[in-house]
DNA sequence: CTGAAAGCGCTTACAG
DNA sequence: CTGAAAGCGCTTACAG
């Protein structure tokens, strides 16, 4: 039982106790276990019915030897690799980590290792994770975030990604990639934002501005075009010197909110594109104290999970974000019928919290 | 230039424009540029030099077929992968969430992909991750995230770890895991948490509640017992029946502050653990009338992003967390000197803010 | 049920 | 500088 074969010559004797910074390999096993390669293998997989008394020699070599099967021999052999790639803008966003979470949660079901790609906004490191995740052969490439609008991004992206699906790669997409045929989910940002413009007008405000990020972020270009689709069906036109662009982060949403006070602007009610944005917005105010919503009412959208908790908690436009990320991986998935692209709608709920009042009545009108 | 060879029967032609689900390979690169496997090779890794018209050409043929090298066969062929492996309990937390955002930061510029594990806290999984983890022959693993006292769990780590890192596998973790002998990033729980104690022991408090997470985690025990320390100094005994255990979470920190008022304990400061689980209670106070800092100040842990914007903003013992995860990356990285476990300790420093306050003078005392 | 052998897609001594 | 060939560690038809 668990003999060594003689004439192992040139070749440290691999007991599990030898320092030789060499993996134990199936052959270790094999060879301990006096049985070959093969049925190794098959023991190890489970794939076909072994003798007991080989199976359990087997099963105690491989455990006498702690082996771990080579991952990357596994995905060579079989052409099919157990991990997947999400590449995100920042891992520490709570908009991005609260989905990430959902994505490693369905990851987790499926048997799947995520590998994470952190691009801090830098479309040039998005290719480059692309292009590595193409290596790793991962089974699934998702992209969360906001696609840039951006024709060599878009070029650089699709020359990765078509060989890769050509090849039975799948893709999915958080949030709307014009430029790129791929399977989507879609959270509703128009129709979101200009539902919430419809409650904040319905409120009684007139007077707005809007703190957004890039505006090459399809996801600010929708927001914003919804927020104003909305104003405008309570007649209500936005000023394009009352939308200011800042980062797409929460020190972003504090620059906005501080460059609309120094303008000297003084609208009811504002709207950052984002929760982290208006997170900065509403530390802005505070700190020049203008009190929200006593003088500004402020929205978000998203709901990521801290905003229930702030003074005042904030109003927004509230995504299932642990969901999406689900949704996403399970999307890639799914076995795509045909070729067409397929799209999952998310809708946004309108949360009113006490961040937006009525307006007060001190100014006559 | 770029001509076919005749004669390759029975595979389909691979120019780029086929769909047969079936990846370019390097051997098509060589094919079309008329270079033997070795030659296509070198080009593309640049190990060697090789022929002007020769290079040319090699970089030519990858291009037209879009070449992604197959990693995994490279991860074989050099035994040595380019991907990192980081467990943590819950990505969506923000604590893990910021350090995470340092790890692929410092990733990144060693050019690694970094596999992410979120285990929603449960021991199993974290074993079942490692095992993924060494199984991908990942280049280092990092452990985020408070160690639990459990000698099943440290058994089975150690069952997973030690064979790895006899393979030449590194492993390197943020916070005190005692049973495992490894590369340690260390927060100084228990010395912030007694300056802590100290600081509101001077503020004039002598009444306060903790709120934790389960003890059997290495972080709860280490800044409870030097939160208990630090009250010594000052002459305060913290009774146990003030100690309130819950989950490590935001929910668990609002029903540990919720509990702890249903008994009718009116400590005048409260400590929760973390930042996370203050959040909630902080919440829960809120929600029961009780103004914090006038009726009860509170204090957190960690410095999460988030806590400067609360209001009240939370006094807490601040982590450069960002930083904790670069360097966890870099000390797993950093070849070892013999076999002596390195750590690297991180002190903590305290930040007063409004959540605190001299207790008031409502009571006679 | 079991084994010998081919093959997955690379890298890298080893000869020229 | 270049190529033929062995080898990395598995899986899986193909024969028995």
């Amino acid at each position: 039982m668990g003999d060594e074969r003689p004439g192992r010559l040139g070749r440290s004797v691999r007991d599990g106790t030898s320092h030789d910074r060499t993996h134990v390999t199936l052959q270790d096993v094999a060879r301990r276990a006096d049985v070959s390669l093969a049925t190794a293998s098959r023991v190890l997989n489970g794939t076909t019915q072994v003798r007991p008394d080989l199976r359990e020699r087997v099963i105690a070599a491989a455990a006498a030897l702690a082996y771990a099967p080579n991952a990357h021999a596994q995905a060579l052999a079989r052409a099919s690799s157990q991990a997947i790639g999400l590449i995100c803008h920042d891992v520490g966003d709570p908009y991005f980590a609260t989905i990430a979470r959902g994505v490693t949660r369905a990851a987790a079901e499926h048997g799947l290792l995520v590998m994470l790609a952190s691009t801090s906004r830098d479309p040039a490191r998005e290719v480059a994770y692309t292009a590595m995740l193409r290596a790793q052969r991962a089974r699934a490439i998702l992209l969360i975030g906001s696609g840039f609008e951006d024709r060599d991004w878009a070029r650089a992206m699709n020359a990765e990604l078509e060989p890769y699906i050509r090849a039975g790669g799948r893709v999915a997409v958080i949030s709307r990639h014009h430029s790129l045929q791929v399977d989507t989910v879609q959270p509703e940002n128009r129709e979101g934002a200009a539902a919430l413009a419809r409650a904040l007008t319905g409120l009684g405000h007139r007077d707005f501005a809007v703190l957004t990020g890039p505006h090459a972020l399809t996801t600010v270009a929708d927001r914003l075009g919804g927020f104003r689709d909305g104003l405008a069906d309570g007649g209500v036109r936005l000023a394009d010197d009352l939308v200011i662009e800042e980062a797409f982060t929460r020190d972003g949403g504090y620059a906005a909110a501080t460059e609309l006070l120094r303008r000297g602007s003084r609208p009811t009610c504002v709207f950052a594109v984002t929760d982290v944005m208006a997170i900065g917005a509403l530390a802005a105010f505070r700190d020049h104290g203008v009190d929200v919503p006593g003088q500004i009412s402020l929205a978000g959208f998203d709901d990521i999970p801290i905003v229930g908790d702030l003074v005042p908690p904030l109003t927004t436009v509230a995504l299932p974000l642990v969901e999406m990320g689900e949704r996403v991986m399970n999307l890639a998935l799914r076995e795509p019928h045909g070729s067409r692209r397929r799209v999952e709608r998310i809708a946004g709920e309108v949360v009113l919290r006490a961040s937006t009042a009525a307006p007060s009545r001190t100014v006559p009108g």
